[in-house]
DNA sequence: ACAAGAATGCCAAATATTTTACAATCATCC
DNA sequence: GGATGATTGTAAAATATTTGGCATTCTTGT
């Protein structure tokens, strides 16, 4: 009964599903390192291979198309992780990654991790469970972003960035982000927002969105598009 | 170097990334099912738990909005597998399954597959590469809706399709389902199969797509939008 | 060989979304 | 406490996409 689906899929909530003593014999073969705000951690199409997980402050991932300011963007939390593809699909990075705020990130080179992971199949249960669920939540954006109106979207994103533990929710940032997050326009969410924002089912602020009732937004969404 | 990303990252090539070894022990954990053609496999919503292998045949994925037809689609090949989701993440199938053509799949449940992988971490590496994999596609393709307009989209996904080794590749099916695929219309699909054709990139014709040089095109794609 | 159904190609009108622009509000730095 | 840059709200014009429709071509079954 696991809802919490989330922003894109990208990367969330991993190393959470882990129980504490797998998280420090996890982190213990991590090497610690500090990044300041702005600071760029990982380039778009580098081949180095690593994962990280975030211990504390945030990271944004976006990528920028040639025609210059095109960029896409998703926001990780501490305890989110990344760079999957690298360690496990021999990839290169997908997007450029960039820390907001200090932020302190655990990195674990490919090959220590699959060693860690081959002595410790719990880790790797989990580990599946957790790209299982991350490929879920693609997926449902996915079919998301291909058959929902752009109010419904806008709505579903904000659900699915809210922790869903709360009656209430707020989210803070820029509508710009939101629409970046989206593939929109900032014009077009803000027409979704003020669209919401008429039935009441939110409230919008400076760099703020609040969310009164969650169960309200919810419902209006599986009322107006089922899915 | 695996390229050979796929049309939507839903459920590719699974267990062909297994030893042979290794399929037979999967496979004699499976239970093998037969469908005729149009037969439904599962339905949107199911809480049954089921790693399926498809051995022959091939097996369709839709989705029905309460509008009635809304449907979106994507194709499974022999080899290839799908349930993921209700295996490792609990969750209800996410999609309408029917056979195509007559089919054989292998089954396993939920809880002979989690006892086959503990005892095999070979297995379940594998296991973690296409997972991997999987979500590396569709993180690509949610890329690709966001960010592609409709001819770069469109040649992406005829690029997809193929299988990538031959020099140039023939795609069998109508343009109905190239949209449904794309989350676009008929007409939109034509709009851009027309424009791919008047540069002599592909060829159409009745429920079939040529493409007489897969490199042409894909240097056409990364010309025109680098992603 | 013919009829019927399916699929393609294309057009025009209706919608949806982006672009461009500008005024108003908010936060922060001096 | 005021200036400045960032953010929001909104409108109008420009594009993109869908809807609905129709003629044509292709396939299949008889």
């Amino acid at each position: 009964m696991e809802e919490k689906s989330v922003a894109n899929g990208i990367g969330r909530a991993v190393f959470g599903a882990l129980t504490p003593a797998q998280q420090s014999a996890v982190f213990s073969v991590g090497r610690l390192r500090r990044y300041a705000d702005k600071q760029m951690i990982a380039q778009c199409g580098a081949t180095d291979h690593y994962l990280s997980i975030i211990e504390a402050g945030a990271v944004r991932l976006s990528r920028v198309g040639r025609d210059g300011q095109l960029a896409v963007t998703a926001t990780l939390q501490p305890g989110d992780s990344f760079g999957e593809f690298t360690v496990f699909a021999h990839a290169p990075r997908q997007f450029d990654f960039h820390a907001i705020g200090d932020t302190r990130i655990r990195e674990i080179p490919r090959e220590v991790l699959l060693k860690l992971l081959s002595q410790s199949p719990d880790v790797m249960g989990k580990l599946i469970e957790v790209l299982a669920r991350k490929l879920l939540s693609a997926t449902q954006a996915l079919e998301a972003v291909r058959s929902l109106p752009l109010i419904p979207r806008t709505a579903r994103l904000l659900l699915a960035l809210t922790d869903g533990q709360n009656p209430s929710a707020r989210w803070e940032g820029t509508q710009t982000e939101l629409a970046d997050t989206l593939g929109l326009t900032r014009v077009s969410v803000s027409h979704a927002l003020r669209e919401l924002r008429r039935q009441g089912l939110i409230r919008t602020a400076y760099r703020r969105i609040e969310i009164p009732d969650v169960n309200a937004l919810q419902e209006w969404l599986d009322r107006s598009s089922p899915l």
